[in-house]
DNA sequence: GCAGAAACTTGAACGATTGCAGTTTCTGAC
DNA sequence: GTCAGAAACTGCAATCGTTCAAGTTTCTGC
């Protein structure tokens, strides 16, 4: 029953005490709620001292999120390993109605979701390291359309991808505008009077 | 030589408090580094306790920018005071183009701008505070176009247009990059292989 | 000229984070 | 086996950002 086949009793041990941490971590702030628990109330519900938890933590927050390598990585996978014939920012709005804004039935992840938007803190963390996947996710998308690594396109394209749950999450149906905005992408806001000076005028109602 | 007609001496002495602050931090970050300069050591030099430091700005980091109302404002005036015929994304090219990304020779500017960018903590804050004016942005566009407020495609614009500056200034042509940028959010990125599924098979080189 | 609001002060907290000096626990080499 | 050293962990104290409570000074409007 070895659940990390390849390491020795130490790094096991470390995997656990890690895991123990977010474990109570979460547990409380999902109890109490974020700011009402203190660092030391981790530490302690782990049984770790505090130093031992900022060890493998960089930071409160950070608790909170773990996971985020996987999140990158199924982000990458999306567009390296998109079906045969499939455009790569086809492959992104797929993914994007896939993973990101399902309000899922999940009562966990729901419950979390609910954390992270009712936290300032949580909301603003979640959105500096979301937006830090951007290069990652700029090189795939290079690297598919063989590219140099920053071009300026997929750099572009990388970001304003990163930005659309932050556009749609928010909306009375998440799932269209995230079709919305990837159209607008491709397309271009030429078609939406925004994109010329002369169309605008036309249609001006101040 | 009332540089404030408007108000009594209260307000007078207020914004003069203040600003003695915001330049005792200037001057102290600029010469040692923000991180080693503590909240204290510029509350001793602008000769106020730290609660009153507190009292006038939310935090550490703010102390940096002050200013921040002037830039939304005149964001938004870029938008509402065009010129006659000129659409919105026009004006917002020519507002990035003028405002955004010039690499002054105005040595304090540039200090500043080093200051900024050396440090992760102000980097980080002036993104979070930046897209803070998505809201504003999005309002103006959608109220110049006669749409309502929170019409997506504005939203989405807005977003996308305040990603410029971080997309731009890191390049070795800003200023193209600038235009690269907002030609693509007007045509669209169907035009640059990215867009479709069957024009990026043929390009791919993998 | 006075009541009250506003700006400021002192002093002490609280919580996150880091540094330091040790102790225990594993690992790899002999 | 065992032993040296690395790694994980502990306790404690310090620093730093930030806030609170209670009181003092300084303006403003009446």
């Amino acid at each position: 029953m070895p659940d990390t086949p390849s390491t020795g009793r130490r790094e096991r041990k470390k995997a656990a005490t890690r895991q123990a941490i977010a474990d109570a971590a979460l547990e409380l702030f999902l109890e109490h709620g974020f700011d009402r628990v203190s660092v030391r109330d981790v530490a302690e519900r782990a049984d770790v001292s505090t130093t031992t938890l900022f060890a493998h933590f960089p930071g409160k927050e950070a608790l909170v999120f773990d996971r985020e390598a996987q999140v990158e990585a199924s982000l990458t996978a999306a567009v390296r390993e998109r079906p045969e014939g499939q455009g790569v920012v086809e492959a992104l709005r797929a993914h994007a109605l896939a993973s990101w804004v399902r309000l899922d039935s999940d009562p966990r992840r729901e419950r979390f979701a609910a954390l992270v938007q009712q936290t300032p803190a949580l909301r603003e963390y979640w959105e500096r390291m979301w937006m830090r996947h951007a290069g990652a996710l700029s090189a795939a998308i290079a690297a598919e359309l063989g590219r140099e690594p920053d071009d300026l396109a997929c750099s572009a394209m990388a970001r304003f991808v990163l930005e659309v749950p932050a556009l749609a999450t928010t909306r009375h149906d998440p799932l269209a505008s995230v079709e919305t905005v990837f159209d607008l992408l491709i397309h271009g806001w030429q078609a939406s009077q925004l994109g010329s000076g002369d169309a605008a005028e036309d249609t001006r109602e101040a």
